[in-house]
DNA sequence: AGTGAATTTAGGAGCGCTCCCAAGGTGCGT
DNA sequence: ACGCACCTTGGGAGCGCTCCTAAATTCACT
């Protein structure tokens, strides 16, 4: 970078002080109107910025947001749901004027990493994705008192600000679909049961066979953990099965477009064969083939509200331990063979 | 986060200087072992980290690496090619110590935001996603000697670092595959043309239909822009001919998943009705239905080379205006009907 | 032991801002 | 006209580090 100006120089060139410059930079109040535009002028004319890091010394603010990515990585960014979360932060952020700052914990962290990159005061506040259910980070971080939101709830911490979608609901909306459409014998690839969008999915599978008087049969539920490859693994399991189940809903897009693969493999037509209903509405959904019956959340939302909760809770306590939850709705095209049974929902 | 401990505190506490510690902090070679490692103990024991402002602005770094994504941002994070770049980029600044703050140039850039971000001194350095080739950042970044290393390379600027892969040579592979099998009639979906992408494998598509004497048909080139929505559009055109291809090499997995569609709707079986070969191998493409044939590229390396270029660049002027192609290769899946005529390879 | 060079340490002077406090202006009421 | 608010403005004092210079220490060798 060119040495550019500094306020001083600004300030000389507008004839006032260093102070009135800073003050127009920061929206101080009790500046003339005429004397904010001249200074205004000024800046724009010389492309001036104040320095980050002097302004963050002075002030003790960084008008930057960590989103801390948990240690899972390397599965974790072949699936779009990420980018799409990381697209809803970004924007946010900016649509503030602050700056984000992305981060992996990654399982091989150095001891000490912790300190550097959470003591730095690098950020003003921290967004933390959908952690395992004991990532050794979050009692560290509550500890800490860093200023913090979660996207994924947590089941032990509740003092802590989240913003999820309700994972119970939604999927009992897309099994309850199924059961409408007169399956009984429905299976269930679930998300990793160490993270709570896994677990809710499946309790919300649960709840809708239980409250249609369908008992549950362990056999058909199937762990998995959101990949393409464990949802194909697993939809075998389920194929190969004595007696296989004619639905099965599937905790996760990313684990559909496996368990479709598996599906032809295995000659099967969906949804006469089998009936699947997926969870997340991701682009891919839509151009599956078939195209995939599934709970839509509003994942790029789900970032964006994470940003506003943890920007506003800055200088609102009371938004400092908001749990928000946004609601998913089912979107119904060919997997689930709606189109057949149709109109009885 | 906590009033945790200062450098003059530490110091106290080990029984040393100010400077001592600093020294310790920054690996500065003059420190008698022993010393270091007393400090270093201190250190540890408090959990100290030094303040990333203080320390920024006295030193003039920042430890931080910017990643710029341009304005198609929307499209941008639904393809998880962006997310593997991310991942890349974001692997390899915590190797080196660094930190990642990511930025996007919306379109609805604020006048002014472009000094905000640039000229705030957020970062050293500065990674570029393969933007358009008349992108207006680009021609200011350099005007304003940023630090800057490029993921696409860029026609006009040649003077800039880049990573690419060679695009052109890795499209004209998989289409020098389609014509070895016997087709003469190859389609192509291309990226947008704005892109050097999306040029570079239409280049490579056409040089091996040139030197297979393989005439050029212009309809059967038809332009997408690298999304599903685009892949599934262009290949019903192509679908639509008169003649209709009975190959097509598509630019990328994405465009390719939209384009299965196109193609199962048409009632066309894979490889038999229409052989496909795509860009990319991204996860998608093995479980696609059939598993695509693909030129694959190294989209993690992609990043990480990025990173490793932009902050070895920062004392080795040398580096500074590397352009560094990556190699591509053919994977070989069904798509393309090579298990059927075989072996001519 | 004594000298000089090399190594290690301490402290001063900023880095470029913000924030506080006090000084200077302005307008009102009387 | 005068005084007393209130609104603006200017300058000092840091924010917590790094880097430079000079002093203190160590060590090798005579």
């Amino acid at each position: 970078m060119p040495s550019s100006l500094h306020i001083e120089q600004i300030a000389e060139l507008a004839g006032v002080s260093r102070s009135t410059v800073s003050r127009v930079l920061n929206n101080h109040p009790s500046v003339r109107p005429e004397v904010r535009q001249r200074v205004q002028r000024v800046i724009d004319e010389n492309g001036y910025a104040p320095r980050a890091a002097a302004r963050s010394l002075a002030s003790r603010r960084t008008q930057v947001v960590g989103l801390l990515i948990p240690r899972s990585a390397g599965t974790i960014f072949s699936d779009p749901f990420f980018g799409s979360v990381i697209q809803g932060v970004a924007e946010a952020v900016q649509k503030r004027s602050y700056f984000l700052m992305l981060s992996m914990m990654t399982a091989d962290m150095e001891p000490g990493f912790y300190n550097r990159i959470l003591k730095g005061g690098h950020f003003d506040g921290l967004i933390m994705l959908s952690s395992d259910i004991d990532d050794p980070i979050l009692p560290l971080l509550i500890r800490d008192q860093m200023p913090l939101v979660l996207i994924g709830c947590h089941p032990f911490f509740q003092n802590v600000a989240s913003v999820d979608v309700d994972n119970r609901a939604g999927a009992r909306e897309g099994v309850v679909h199924l059961i409408k459409l007169g399956h009984r014998r429905i299976g269930t690839i679930t998300g990793p049961l160490h993270m709570v969008a896994g677990l809710e999915r499946r309790d919300g599978y649960k709840q809708a066979l239980l409250e249609a008087g369908i008992p549950i049969v362990p056999e058909l539920i199937v762990t998995g953990d959101f990949t393409q490859e464990s949802g194909y693994q697993r939809m075998r399991e389920l194929l190969a099965l004595p007696v296989r189940p004619t639905a099965v809903f599937i905790a996760s897009d990313t684990m559909s477009v496996g368990a479709l693969r598996a599906i032809h493999e295995a000659g099967l037509n969906i949804p006469e064969g089998i009936a699947v209903v997926s969870f997340d509405d991701l682009p891919v959904a839509s151009y599956a083939n078939p195209p995939l019956t599934t709970v839509y959340q509003p994942i790029v939302q789900l970032g964006a509200s994470a940003v506003e909760l943890l920007i506003d809770g800055f200088d609102d306590p009371q938004r400092r331990l908001a749990q928000i939850r946004l609601p998913t709705h089912l979107v119904v095209r060919a997997s689930c063979g709606a189109t057949r049974y149709a109109l009885e929902t």
